[in-house]
Formats: structure tokens, C-alpha cells, sequence
DNA sequence: CCTCGACTATGACAGCGGTCATAGTAGCTC
DNA sequence: GAGCTACTATGACCGCTGTCATAGTCGAGG
């Protein structure tokens, strides 16, 4: 699962993202996240000395930029680009990931929200900083088909908003209905918004 | 917070739902849970003799189970039901706690899922079981608005998705604009499903 | 009064998790 | 080779958590 060739810092930020995602915050421990990345335990308290606060927000960071990285890709990819398009992809994801490979995790900066919006201010505001790059590549990648800025900004949350929720309900109902029906129920009223049609 | 008529088996139900609402699953005690229900510790063993699993299991099914009166007493409430509004009721439960409790609490149900999906698989049937009430609620209420049953499992889903996401990015942001975007992003959409209009 | 069941009250325990302290190694520069 | 820096390696500690065990209270029924 860690691609070897990073740094085993990097690998850590990225072991520990996994871990998260599929246990939650809380019960993702230090010891197997060094396990996990196959890297040494006594590297946790040098590379990261703010303790498992930095590795966790480091995480979600890394999560954030992973998933906007992932829309500027589907953007590129698609030979026709609409919104609707651009959704289905952000679905297909995880569908994808479901069926091939089980419903064993969820979005790591939901994780991360859900268990330390509360308790731990720099997590939460990570968290928060992680969602907004991702918005801001949706809303990017919107008004370069022609949605006007501002619906732009409002669209991108609403797809990330149901794409989340579905999300939750699919793992619990370990069933990709959620997702496949969100992205069918959304599609024409995203690409209603293009401009010129 | 706990109401003190019911009983101290309820409470404690209670009191686990909230805590778990704001720290999760894993960060909320049990010796915390009978604090907070101002409830004896040797309760807990008497009451749950399935330990923390059935007391978590039970919260997410209270939750469930509030999630769906809710929705029933909405639409008892509003004048002249439609698919908007009910949505807009929905949303307005969280803006209004957001802006005079603050943002403290997400839903419980989520929090279930995502530290348990994984790990205790009655915690996920429970988030399951809980998600499948209040979507039946809110689908049962579009039909009675005029929506064709078909559709209205869909927008249920659509629209419980959408809510569960937007809560995550209010939180996360200290901000109620996701749910309030949400909202407005949806009516018309919702309102269109009407069959005869 | 005695008993019995429901409930309450604590104390102990074993496990685990994050963190600190300390020491060791490798590689580079002077 | 001395010395310095980056990194690795472990062991110990302390606090917390879920659970178990045991004992106590209290009210109702016989």
C-alpha cells in the first residue's frame, strides 16, 4: 500500500491517512502507523515533534491536496468535460473502491472532523483548510466549463457536501446505492448551470 | 441537559448520543457517559450488559429513531408542506444550534459510522438501521406531498446525504454557509419533483 | 423478620496509547 | 580520526479505559 519510493517521512503522512480513514482518529495509534509505513518508531518523535497532532493534521492536509490533485486529473481526463461529468468521476472513485476492494474506509478529513472538530482546534482547522483547497479545485474546474463564479462556489459545496454524506451511508449500508443515486439525482441540475447552453 | 423524568437506562442512552455527537466514539468514556446522565457507574453493567457496544448500538438507534420524529413533526408543523420546506426545516434544526450552542456537535450517526464501520460490525448494522428509519421518514413525507415513490427514496438519500456532508463542512469551517448553501442549492429541485404541479 | 430480586457502589486489573529519556548508529566535514 | 548532525532504537512511565468481582442498599412480599 506505501509506495516505497517516498521518503519514510512521507510515508508516514500517507500510512497514517489510511489508518485514519478506516479507524477514525482516535483509534489509529502511532506505533502502527510506523508499523503501517514500515518505518522506524523512533522517526515519529523526530520528523514529527509536534506529536500525533501534526502527523494527524499533516494527514488531513495531505488528504486535502490529494483530493483536489484527483479533480484537476478527472478534468484533464475527460474529453468533454461538464459538471455532471465531473461528479460521476468524483463518484466512481469510490465506487470503485467499494466494489473492488470493500467498504473498509471513508474520507480521512471527515474522520478527522468528526473526532477532533471539538477537542483539538489546529485538527479541525486543518480539516477545514483540507475542504476548502478541495471546494476550490470543484469550483475551479466549474467555472472553466462555464458555470458563473458565484453558483460556482455554491455548487462545489453541495457536491462535496453529498458526495460526504453518501459516502457515510454507503459504508454503513455497504452498498454503493447511495453514491450511484446522489450522482444520478445531481447530474442535470449541475449541468444546468452552465452558462451558454 | 438530560431531562430528569426519564429513567436512568434512557438517560445514559441519552447522555451517549450527545457525547458521542461531539468527541466520537472512542473518546467518550463510559465512567463519562454515567456522569453525564447522572447516573450511577454500577448502572452501566446492570443496564448494558453487552458493555459499550450495546450502549453505543442503542444511542445510534435513538438517534435514528429522533431523526425520524423530527421529521414527523415538521411536517405537522408547516402550513403547507412541500419538498423544500420540509428540507429547509431539516437544515434549520442545525443552523439554529450551530449559531446559539455553537458548533460543539455533529450527528451521532456519523460518528458511529465512521469510528465503527470498520471495527464493530453491530455498531455499523445499528448506523445502518439508524440512517434506513430516517430516510423511510423523510420518503414517506415526499410521498404525501405528491412526490412519485420512486423518486422520493432517491431524494431522501439525496437530501440526508447532502445534510450529513454540509454538517461535517459547517463544522469543520465554524460556519454555518455549507448548510445554508445546501438548502438553497436543493429547493428547487426537490419542489420539481412534485408530481402534479 | 427474612428473603429475594433489582439496583447501586467501589475497588482492582490488565491492556493500551502517547510521550519522554537515553543511547546507539551512519555519514559527512574539517 | 574527531566531531557534528541526522536519524534510529528501545525501554520506561503514566494516565486512561473497559471490564470484572464483590459487596452493599433498599423496597416489596411472604
Amino acid at each position: 500500500m506505501a509506495k516505497a519510493e517516498r521518503g519514510p517521512r512521507e510515508r508516514m503522512v500517507f500510512s497514517a491517512a489510511q489508518l485514519i480513514r478506516r479507524d477514525g482518529v482516535h483509534s489509529t495509534g502511532m506505533r502502527e502507523v510506523a508499523v503501517d509505513a514500515a518505518a522506524p518508531r523512533g522517526s515519529l518523535q523526530h520528523y514529527f515533534p509536534g506529536g500525533k497532532t501534526q502527523l494527524v493534521d499533516e494527514a488531513v492536509g495531505w488528504a486535502g491536496g490529494y483530493a483536489a490533485g484527483r479533480v484537476a486529473r478527472f478534468l484533464a481526463a475527460l474529453p468533454e468535460p461538464t459538471p455532471s461529468g465531473l461528479f460521476a468521476e468524483m463518484v466512481r472513485q469510490w465506487t470503485d473502491e467499494y466494489e473492488t476492494t470493500g467498504f473498509a474506509g471513508g474520507c480521512p478529513v471527515a474522520a478527522a472532523t468528526v473526532d477532533c472538530a471539538e477537542s483539538v482546534p489546529s485538527t479541525r482547522t486543518a480539516a477545514s483548510a483540507a475542504f476548502a483547497t478541495w471546494t476550490g479545485a470543484v469550483a475551479a474546474a466549474l467555472t472553466e466549463m462555464g458555470v458563473p463564479a458565484k453558483r460556482a462556489g455554491a455548487l462545489s459545496t453541495l457536491m462535496i457536501s453529498s458526495l460526504e454524506g453518501a459516502i457515510l451511508l454507503a459504508r454503513a449500508d455497504q452498498d454503493v446505492r447511495a453514491l450511484t443515486t446522489v450522482a444520478r439525482e445531481l447530474g442535470p441540475l449541475l449541468d444546468a448551470a452552465v452558462r451558454t447552453r
